[in-house]
DNA sequence: TTGCGCTAGATTGTTCAACAATGCAAGCGA
DNA sequence: TCGCTTGCATTGTTGAACAATCTAGCGCAA
């Protein structure tokens, strides 16, 4: 029997260890430990995961279905390296569910909560020059909007989004850069949606996306040139 | 080594065995071949697939993540059922990203010929009272409609809601009934995306996939009902 | 010195056998 | 008839083995 270390999947609660294996290294991704490009060794992280190849394999394939992780036959597993072509694309389409939501937004709906409180955490955040918790409540804030349109499907392919978006936000490394001049855009697009203006909600976060992508996009090509 | 079998995975062009065995399920769950609750007995589907169960595992895990599966512990995988809720999720995400793509296309783009041929194909197919390929040519419409939006991962998400809400219409089982309303309604939608009206055909198709909906729940309930 | 070809080693993709864990169904007893 | 127990079938996982593939390094020739 396999013996437990460091990276070792705890006890499932009903989950296998396929998929707690899988959760694990995308905690590990979203954490920044495993960038994009890196190479995912079989062996090496069965050991450390202690799991079995096979295992391991399972939960490849589970973050590769989650553009997580790229399967390359023979060559093997790599962290996904978003492309520029991938982040407009990821904007385009936030642009399209994001505003959609915020569209048919009810102001009283729970979501707009959890918007404000990303919105006081980015704030507070931003007093004690906590960019990386910035970082975070800004991605929270996002889905806080695709809550509000109450659909688990949405929801889960905006999860899947975020997720690789965050890895260009990694690669970049900036989080003050990126996410500072937005907080008090979010913050005005919660009060709208509040006063039960949802149009000029969502049509300011349309630009506030384009400029978004932009700043991505220019920091990204900049960090990408720099690591060449 | 095993012996290939009925349903044996051809030889790979680059792709691996998991993703040809995945591929494989994947076809025969859309020709209803592989119907909702139904049981997919690893020992049973790795011989007639000519893979190991590990190989058999892997194929598991990329259709569960594509909702085409349900992965049971310790019980087994089964053919997603969709339940009311799914559909009129579906819809709900549909009416969103449809209208949207709708919203912003572009009179000449090749989307549009290929909602054109979709409706051509539904037409000649309901002279000759083909409604199998009615129903097809339909999914080709909507999924015409998406690449209207240019954008990868929309298009993958829509191929996923394309094919779980298939599994409906297979339940339902009659697309007579499903698709027969609509082809006029997609022929008027057509002409006026190529006529440059973007914001009046999304609102046609916004009232179409409410009347889709409806008609598809109700017929869903029925057929669910009479198998009980 | 440089470029090309070949080989060895590392790794992945897959198979197989084995065993532990789990759930379900059948049988038995109250 | 209902509840409990047991046995069997199946799944989840492991580990070993081997084929297939790729990469890097070495040697030889120009």
């Amino acid at each position: 029997m396999t013996q437990p270390a460091d990276d070792a999947v705890a006890a499932p609660l009903g989950r296998s260890r396929a998929e707690e294996t899988a959760a694990a290294l995308r905690a590990l991704i979203a954490d920044a430990e495993l960038t994009p490009g890196m190479r995912l060794a079989e062996v090496d992280l069965a050991r450390t995961h202690a799991v079995s190849r096979n295992t391991l394999r399972e939960a490849f394939r589970i973050l590769s279905e989650q553009s997580l992780v790229v399967q390359v036959p023979h060559r093997g597993a790599f962290v996904a390296t978003p492309s520029v072509m991938s982040i407009i694309d990821i904007y385009h389409v936030r642009r399209m569910i994001e505003c959609g939501a915020l569209r048919t937004a009810l102001p009283k709906h729970p979501g707009v909560t959890r918007m404000r409180e990303a919105v006081d955490t980015a704030l507070a955040a931003r007093e004690s020059g906590d960019w990386r918790t910035v970082g975070t409540a800004n991605i929270l804030f996002h889905s806080a909007i695709i809550e509000l349109a109450d659909s688990p499907r949405l929801a889960r392919f905006a999860d899947a989004l975020a997720a690789e978006v965050r890895l260009a936000f990694g690669l970049v490394d900036d989080p003050e850069y990126l996410h500072a001049p937005f907080i008090d855009q979010n913050a005005r697009i919660v009060e709208l949606v509040a006063a039960g203006s949802a149009d000029e909600a969502a049509e300011a976060l349309e630009g506030y996306l384009h400029r978004a992508e932009r700043v991505l996009v220019t920091a990204y090509e900049r960090a990408s040139a720099a690591r060449a």
